[in-house]
DNA sequence: ACGAGCGCCTGTCGGC
DNA sequence: TGCCGACAGGCGCTCG
């Protein structure tokens, strides 16, 4: 369950509290399991256990895909990569299946990150800003104007769908909220950057942060089996909508795979 | 610079 | 019912 949306509504429940997960804010670690050492990227697994112990979680932050659990000392990077998520229990009931990783804390409760195709990392450190420091510009940011993106396209020869994903490119987006965007930009997928005029680049730049905001709104997306809470699936525009009507033309939707993902687009409100 | 192919993993679903 | 391939919200790597 991982793009900007869904990431930011657990930051904000695991700050504030809300339906799904409690604050954990001030909570002190006793302790540490590993389940599956590979989710690890550093330190390893004994160091992890050791350096956790005794930490209190300061803040919840969020720099595009990766959750940011500000500790006194350190900070604890997560990303859900394509099946991971977080949930708060008890220490005393039983790990769940997928559990990769739990931290618990003195008050009886942990921190389980549960991800069954184990492709979710972690990473413990003091030094987060050597991790982040590839990421593209944050798309809800006052300082990433029209202007910005118009220029970092025209800096490329790429198409637009694949450019979206590159998280150097922009933070924060992945297959659904690009898929969508595009659409309500009525920009083809397939698009070259340097092809886009500023009007383009202005409608992409609104339509991003539009999805992204009603995605943020609805609580994220949930899809099948891997996430539950969020409600913005049933407002896709395009995302896995193939065959169906687009909303705004009727045309069917088509599906076609790009950079080896797939694309749904309006071929009527798309064009190249 | 860019894109294709592959690896990492497990689970679900549709077709036969 | 069982098997088998396609597909899944991501990303790092190599190679041409």
């Amino acid at each position: 369950m991982p793009e900007l949306p869904e990431v930011e509504t657990i930051r904000q429940n695991l700050r504030r509290g809300g339906a799904t997960l409690p604050s954990i804010l001030g909570w002190n670690v006793e302790s540490a399991q590993v389940l599956w050492a590979r989710s690890l990227v550093m330190p390893g697994v004994d160091e992890f256990k050791r350096r956790l112990i005794g930490q209190q979680v300061v803040d919840i932050g969020r720099r595009g895909k990766f959750l940011i659990v500000e500790l006194s000392k350190d900070a604890l990077l997560i990303h859900l990569h394509m099946s991971g998520d977080l949930v708060v229990e008890e220490n005393r009931e039983p790990v769940a299946t997928h559990c990769r990783v739990a931290i618990e804390f003195e008050n009886g409760q942990r921190l389980a990150f549960i991800d069954a195709r184990k492709f979710g990392r972690l990473w413990l450190t003091a030094e987060k800003e050597t991790i982040l420091s590839d990421l593209g510009p944050e798309p809800l940011d006052d300082a990433f104007q029209a202007q910005d993106l118009y220029r970092r396209l025209h800096a490329h020869r790429r198409r637009l769908k694949p450019l979206l994903l590159d998280q150097t490119f922009l933070a924060g987006l992945g297959n659904i909220y690009a898929d969508e965007a595009l659409n309500l930009a009525r920009l083809h997928p397939l698009m070259l950057s340097n092809q886009v005029s500023a009007a383009d680049a202005e409608r992409l730049w609104r339509a991003i942060r539009a999805v992204i905001e009603e995605g943020i709104q609805r609580n994220g997306a949930s899809i099948d089996w891997v996430y539950r809470g969020g409600e913005f699936q049933n407002y896709f525009r395009v995302y896995q909508r193939t065959g169906q009507p687009c909303r705004e033309c009727g045309e069917a939707i088509q599906r076609i795979v790009i950079g080896q993902r797939s694309a749904h687009f309006c071929p009527n409100c798309q064009r190249l």
